[in-house]
DNA sequence: AGAAATTGGCTCAATATTGGTTCAGGGAGG
DNA sequence: CCTCCCTGAACCAATATTGAGCCAATTTCT
């Protein structure tokens, strides 16, 4: 049997963590109790978390534990925490990478069902009196179709981006981008989006939203 | 056993919350009861409730209790908690969307000195001898492509994907998806991206990633 | 209205945990 | 014999938990 080296360890280590086990906090055990299970003498564990350490597999602080880089429970809150302070301007950025490519799956995906929520939105907004009420079914009509993309993952970033839209800066931005005039736009430009879901045709679905979120764009930044 | 520590607590508890036993009022137990239940002292039950307090999940007031937040920060933490169960499929998808676009902005964008974090991560990766190493070295060449995108909305939803790549269905299939040839693969599809990017080539910057992600994307979900 | 109980906010000293460091010894292989 | 590496132990410094007490806001009971 060859004999047991930190380098050894380490790997040994690595299989350990690829196996999800310490996942769940983003936090391994002590050295000494990786030493004990391990069957090695702590200052041997020491070295081989030492090799995960500068592979950047894992932190140590004195006293609080090691943890798994990137890994950690409050590393998904910090992303979020960061979100927060998105400029508008990198979002619209990203709102016409994501938001045609979803009009584009709706066209080819949506059940009759899910295109007529759309259109149903759309009407509403359409006919709103008052802006909140616009601005409410505008967001219904662009989240039901996320909603038909059938990309869980692409659904979930829309709500996020959702979320975001109501908080601080774009709240003035978007009292101050409004006028009866853009709304009518953005009704034909909803209406000419929806008419190729419902002709089912992916191509035109997806460059109809990216006209309308260039027309947003142009709108809330002020070009 | 490893000790238990206050950011366990904290995950014991998010677990208890999504299981809904606290919906009805959407109060949760005075800190006395939580701490004994969970048999820790208040003060480390105190510190677990202020993790969610400071994600939002709970507000507290003193003399009423501490309660669940139906408001932006829990929906956000809904979003978050909803993503977890992101399939492979529809990362890979959203992915292709969004990687070829960041590998174009950096092209344009990024710094000489950000253009070197990138080829350095690459090399490491090119040289690893392990797996885990690979692979952190691999997963960080996609990383610093994102960081010199400009676009921190961008940055944030590739850390978000990175967390979730580290969750649980990942796992095994990066460890059933991995060889040595499809190791020399990637290594050589990285190069045509770092090339595109050093020529500040944006448009086959994009198209060498897109080539890269398809790749990764046959090899993981297997076809 | 007023008293009592509940509950979160806060502080403090004592104790425990944990990574960081050092050192003397032992065993395997050249 | 010498080198290399592991073992075992002790101690340090940073951080966390404990357990207790008191306060202030709020609710509940009298």
């Amino acid at each position: 049997m060859p004999k047991l080296v930190a380098s050894d360890i380490a790997t040994a280590l690595k299989k350990r963590i690829s196996s999800g086990e310490w996942i769940e906090n983003g936090r391994i055990p002590p050295e000494r109790d990786l030493a004990s299970e391990f069957g090695v003498a702590r200052n041997t564990m020491r070295r081989a978390v030492s090799f995960l350490e500068d592979e950047g597999t894992v932190v140590r602080h004195v006293g609080r534990g090691t943890f798994l880089t990137a890994t950690n429970p409050a590393s998904m809150a910090a992303v979020v925490g960061r979100m927060e302070g998105t400029s508008p301007a990198d979002m619209m950025e990203i709102r016409q990478l994501l938001e045609p490519a979803a009009a584009s799956f709706a066209a080819t995906n949506a059940s009759a069902m899910e295109l007529n929520a759309v259109r149903e939105a759309h009407r509403i907004a359409c006919e709103a009196q008052d802006m909140p009420t616009f601005e409410h079914w505008d967001a219904e009509f662009h989240h039901r179709i996320f909603a038909c993309s059938r990309n869980e993952f692409l659904k979930e970033i829309h709500n996020l981006m959702r979320i975001l839209r109501n908080q601080a800066p774009w709240f003035e931005m978007k009292k101050r981008s409004f006028s009866e005039e853009r709304r009518g736009i953005y009704c034909s430009e909803h209406q000419t989006v929806l008419d190729a879901l419902l002709r089912r045709d992916p191509e035109s679905a997806s460059q109809a939203m990216l006209a309308h979120l260039k027309t947003v764009e142009r709108n809330l930044l002020g070009r």
